[in-house]
DNA sequence: GTTAAGTCCATTTTT
DNA sequence: TGGACTTAAC
């Protein structure tokens, strides 16, 4: 028996159907992702296909890593030369060989939505923009979305001035000064890898070619998210031998809002005519319940693709919906719902998921997890690349193995205090400028600058200290690199002296990064500075998901496509929430509704087993309590399929009791990978200091710090669990402390 | 140039 | 509510 027989006929018919275009279109759970890795392991064995010839372009880095796994599981050679990645990966790949060809140089960097911007609020100064009435994030939007249909600077500046619309006139002039300041920057954006892309594609036969002979057969997942630059990037290489084929469901189209065009998958066949189209029936993922119940709420969405999906499963329990009159209650319940079922050994604690619509709500619920000693996991937020520290040390590294992303200069120029402020960096900005050289540079010939006077002898300490890393990097390893620039900088010590709870947990997130570091250092056969940075670059959060980690994951429907679990939570389905308020209130209320619909498709059918939905009556929302209904989707399922332990009844005695309970906040930065839910209490009641009775020390007072050394107690104030302890050190100045975290010593 | 206090304002979703 | 930004004081 072969693996192919652990398909069905529809699934074997798509794996079989290799050549000319073809879109597989199939509903959730219909085994669509595992059709693509059959596919692929297809092509290899039986057409003996060499798999350097083959595409595969996943949604996130996680599920490319994932499909190549499976491929070597069931070929057991040859994986690693498939080109298997996102879209963004694999235009990064490309554009660093052949990048020079449009005018960029093959080292570029690549800006993340922080340093977009700030590149736009220097613009928006630089053009005297008032940014009280057109706001950057306003212009970074335009922007983003014509970089997604393809639309140059020049060509909004066409369509604006056909319109009188003088904020369209505005865009487009700012979407012009912000792509040469990129280009001057050798930067790239998000937006820009794609349509980089595709400019150079389109304007260089010579690569073109070299790629389309290099891929014979393409495979796209997630095709009903992909933009109008994906596609016409797969367009343009797929054009050579048209073997492709691409995946989706149309219904499962969540990322309007970062410009998927869902007539992408609708309008395949039209875009390929010769396009032989294939459709998954069967779902194996979820019970008769979960899956009727999604079929009912999403068959309210019109114009859609028809689509037949039943499953062999069992009919399985029905689905538990719990109204509460506060979101505190429903994080109460939900927490104890996975404590009892992991009591009971019906689930670990890693069958579970949260899903909610917005980040916040998942405060909540870590707050209640921590509480309750669950181990969890919050996906999303922040990304963890993104953070202050991080991307400080990141900066650090940047500048080290090549000052050219001024960004990052600037940004640790004066990290840790150097007393080096605004008024200098915009000097040695326009010095720069005028010699036409980098910012990094112009900091290198400091004396020469006149306007910048005394402030130069600021500046040469911090040159130096790069250039010493530099000259160390090619004997030490990148994590000793790094260990060596917090040591230098002292970016930790000034952290542990702050002693705040925030503090802590940036010094974790430092510790993180530093075993990102190792574990990079530990999978790379040669292990490279720019290597490193180059593959923290474009990691979205999801793909720190670990399956075999026992934890409960926490996060948005968004996040969510693709994955599944045994039991499902869905929270705060409220109407205002989930459908979100601007959803209902936009002036297209009924398309974005639509959209919404298919995210709340999307969460039912991530539950294999159990799905539980919750809502609350009240909930406070940026500061304000709001009162809901109950979610128009719930409302669309079939009141047979519902149950609930205690429906829509309030219940008085939890009323406020449970509020009351909640004084253990969570820290303000969401740990990464959560450890065992042991620890995690641990640490957060450990951050819960007891103040001391009386301070072995007194103003006026000689103390010793560990970091600091000595110095004189200069204030002491009594805060609520702590005193706050102002000393004048020696050698380091004067810092503010806690004095149960600073353990100073009296002399 | 740094820091503390004070004001405004926005909240979907993210590679 | 709290984060981002501005203003005022050191
Ligand atoms: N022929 C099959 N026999 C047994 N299990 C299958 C079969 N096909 C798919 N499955 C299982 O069904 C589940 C869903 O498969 P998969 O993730 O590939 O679906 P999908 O269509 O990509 O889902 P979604 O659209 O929700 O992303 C997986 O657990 C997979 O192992």
């Amino acid at each position: 028996m072969s693996i192919y027989d652990t398909l069905n006929e529809q699934q074997r018919e798509a794996v079989y159907q290799t050549e000319g275009p073809v879109l597989i279109l199939a509903g959730a759970g219909s085994g669509k992702t595992r059709v693509l890795t059959h596919r692929t392991a297809y092509l290899i064995e039986e057409k003996g296909i060499n798999p350097y010839h083959i595409m595969a372009i996943t949604f996130t880095n996680k599920a490319a890593g994932e499909m190549r796994e499976r491929i070597d599981k069931i070929v057991g050679f040859g994986s690693e030369s498939i080109w298997v990645s996102t879209f963004h990966s694999s235009c990064v790949r490309i554009l660093r060989r052949h990048i020079d060809r449009i005018g960029f140089d093959t080292n570029f960097t690549i800006y993340d939505a922080d340093d977009s911007k700030s590149l736009m609020k220097d613009i928006c100064k630089r053009l005297e923009i008032d940014t009280k009435i057109y706001k950057e994030k306003s212009f970074l939007a335009a922007i983003s979305s014509a970089k997604d249909e393809l639309i140059t600077p020049t060509e909004l500046m066409q369509r604006a001035l056909t319109s009188s619309d003088y904020a369209k006139r505005k865009q487009a002039e700012v979407y012009r000064e912000y792509q040469e300041a990129l280009h001057k920057n050798n930067a790239l954006d998000f937006d820009d890898l794609i349509m980089k892309t595709v400019e150079l594609l389109q304007s260089d036969p010579e690569v073109k070619n070299y790629y389309q002979e290099r891929f014979h057969y393409i495979m796209v997942d997630e095709y009903q998210d992909t933009n109008t630059a994906q596609f016409e990037l797969i367009r343009l290489l797929a054009g050579k031998y048209q073997n492709l084929c691409v995946v989706g469901d149309d219904d499962q189209s969540i990322y309007k809002f970062r410009g998927a065009n869902i007539y992408n998958i609708l309008n395949f066949e039209k875009h390929f005519p010769d396009a032989k189209t294939i459709k998954l029936e069967q779902n194996y993922r979820s019970t008769q319940n979960i899956l009727n119940a999604a079929n009912s709420v999403i068959a309210n969405n019109v114009g859609r693709k028809s689509k037949t999906l039943w499953t062999a499963n069992d009919e399985g329990k029905k689905i538990d919906f719990e109204q509460f009159n506060t979101g505190y209650e429903e994080a109460d319940y939900i927490a104890r719902d996975i404590a009892g079922g992991v009591r009971n050994g019906d689930y670990h604690y890693g069958d579970y998921a949260v899903l909610y619509r917005t980040n916040a709500q998942s405060r909540l619920f870590e707050e209640r997890f921590i509480v309750s000693n669950i181990p969890y996991k919050i996906v999303g937020g922040v990304n963890f690349y993104a953070r202050k520290e991080v991307k400080d040390l990141l900066a650090y590294l940047k500048t080290i193995d090549n000052a050219r992303d001024d960004l990052a200069v600037r940004r640790i120029l004066n990290v840790p205090k150097r007393g080096i402020g605004a008024t200098t960096v915009n000097r040695v900005s326009d010095y720069a400028e005028s010699y036409d050289i980098s910012f990094y540079d112009a900091l290198k010939r400091a004396d020469e600058i006149p306007s910048i006077g005394k402030a130069a002898s600021k500046v040469k300490p911090f040159v130096n200290l790069i250039q010493v890393f530099r000259s160390k990097l090619e004997f030490i390893s990148i994590s000793d690199l790094l260990r060596e620039v917090i040591e230098e900088t002292g970016y930790v010590k000034e952290l542990e002296a702050e002693g705040t709870d925030e503090a802590e947990a940036r010094i974790e997130n430092i510790d993180e990064l530093l075993s990102k570091v190792v574990s990079y250092e530990e999978s790379e056969e040669h292990p490279t500075l720019s290597g490193f940075l180059e593959e923290v670059a474009l990691v979205a959060d999801i793909d720190s998901l670990e399956d075999d980690s026992d934890y409960v994951v926490l996060m948005t429907l968004h996040s969510a496509k693709g994955l599944e679990f045994p039991k499902v939570y869905l929270a705060g389905m409220e109407d205002g929430l989930f459908p979100s308020y601007m959803s209902i209130t936009s002036d297209d209320s009924s398309e974005q509704l639509e959209e919404e619909r298919r995210l709340a498709y999307v969460g039912i059918t991530r539950a294999m087993k159990e799905l539980t939905i919750t809502c609350a009556k009240q909930r406070m929302i940026r500061g304000e309590t709001q009162y809901n209904k109950v979610s128009r989707f719930v409302k669309e399922i079939p009141l047979e399929l519902l149950g609930g332990k205690a429906p829509v009844v309030s219940r008085k005695e939890s009323d406020s009791s449970i509020e009351n309970t909640w004084n253990v906040k969570p820290k303000r930065m969401t740990m990464r990978q959560q450890p065992s839910g042991q620890s995690m209490q641990a640490r957060a009641f450990a951050s819960v200091h007891t103040k001391e009775e009386k301070l072995p020390y007194d103003i006026a007072d000689r103390v010793l710090h560990t970091r600091f050394g000595e110095g004189t107690v200069v204030a002491i104030v009594e805060g609520g669990r702590d005193y706050e302890v102002t000393v004048q050190f020696d050698t380091v100045g004067i810092k503010k402390m806690f004095a149960s975290f600073a353990k100073l010593k009296k002399l």
